[in-house]
DNA sequence: CACCGTAGAGAATGATGGTTCTCCCCGGTA
DNA sequence: TACCGGGGAGAACCATCATTCTCTACGGTG
């Protein structure tokens, strides 16, 4: 087996399974059995697992924004794409696997502990903040509005997590656009003065 | 020692231990040694170290939600009371213990593996929830609004736990003010309409 | 065919940590 | 004083890993 193979094999079960049942309660055993990728070459490939589930975040990041980005992407409309970040909300939160947020859990379980994943936990909302704030501004819509989009954005990650339901995201959805909606009057206000 | 001071002392150190650390990262014997309990007491108090965090999070949520409403009550008018719960989260923010949501945390770490601890933080979530609602009705703004509300309080919590800083509470409390406003002239065209 | 490096299976190692057990002391009681 | 029960200190026990090591097989190469 490729050795790039052979790490992408062990990605593949590390995310299903830190994702679905949290790091501590997942052996590098465990790993090994869903993956088919020995002991050995796991640790040729990942020092320690620590790497491993730094690698696991990373990776799971890059795809989790390109799935949220080619989602908003088919709307022409700057501020529909806007919108759209909370319809994809929506589609996530229904997924069978959903298991809430893998950063905001992963946090919870390491960010004291590993500064490794404090650090691409940061990476990551920190970029996904970034794009809302891009998405605002080509909207046109004041920029603090990215900021209240994405405290809702978290709200409903986390709030769909604990309850398993994905009606955060509707309701996020709904506050959502009554923001923007408030944000376009004062900004349309703002340009009639200026 | 009365077995209710052991009690007392026992969470005391749980809790100190666990908010700031996690509950893996603690042992047994680490809240012994910070207590002052010995694991004999402490098996004798709580059967195993799963009920002492189902303790730990429910004595917790006690005293969470009385002293926001201790907050909170300070305030006569309804309305105000509503904000209330943002600048209190600014407070909560900034203290130097402060270290995220104690239940968020704990959700990620054990809600996959804990139906104890999934609970606790299931029961705290919905509290903290009702009692957003309540406040809403109490100030005559539309029911919709404490759902909004409490999306921005979670992702208020979650980001400034993560990002280690009490500025996502002011974001909140502009986000809800700005609701607020707008719900209540909706609450009003309703009435004249009504 | 003989050699060699790599890989896998799975045992060994070592640490950690939840839980229990042993042994001893002390305070109360007849 | 002799007895007894609860309590503490800390070792013991046991399971669970992360990580490493051993042994064996195999595919390529001269």
């Amino acid at each position: 087996m490729d050795s790039t193979v052979a790490r992408e094999r062990a990605l593949d079960a590390a995310e299903r399974l830190f994702y679905s049942r949290s790091v501590h309660a997942v052996g590098m055993a465990d790993v090994r059995d869903a993956s088919g990728v020995s002991l050995k070459r796991l640790y040729q490939l990942f020092p320690a697992k620590e790497q491993l589930v730094e690698a696991y975040l990373e990776r799971r990041d890059r795809r989790w924004r390109q799935r949220l980005a080619a989602y908003a992407d088919r709307y022409a409309e700057p501020e529909r794409r806007v919108v759209a970040v909370f319809d994809w909300l929506g589609e996530w939160f229904a997924e069978p696997e959903f298991h809430g947020c893998a950063w905001i859990n992963a946090y919870g379980e390491l960010g004291a502990t590993s500064e490794l994943v404090a650090r691409q936990v940061r990476r990551h909302k920190a970029a996904f903040k970034e794009y809302l704030t891009g998405l605002v501004r080509e909207a046109g819509l004041e920029r603090e509005l990215a900021e209240e989009l994405f405290l809702l954005a978290e709200g409903a990650m986390v709030t769909a997590g604990i309850t398993r339901s994905p009606e955060p995201a509707a309701h996020a959805r709904r506050a959502a656009v009554r923001a923007i909606e408030a944000g376009r009057a004062s900004a349309r206000a703002a340009a009639g003065r200026g």
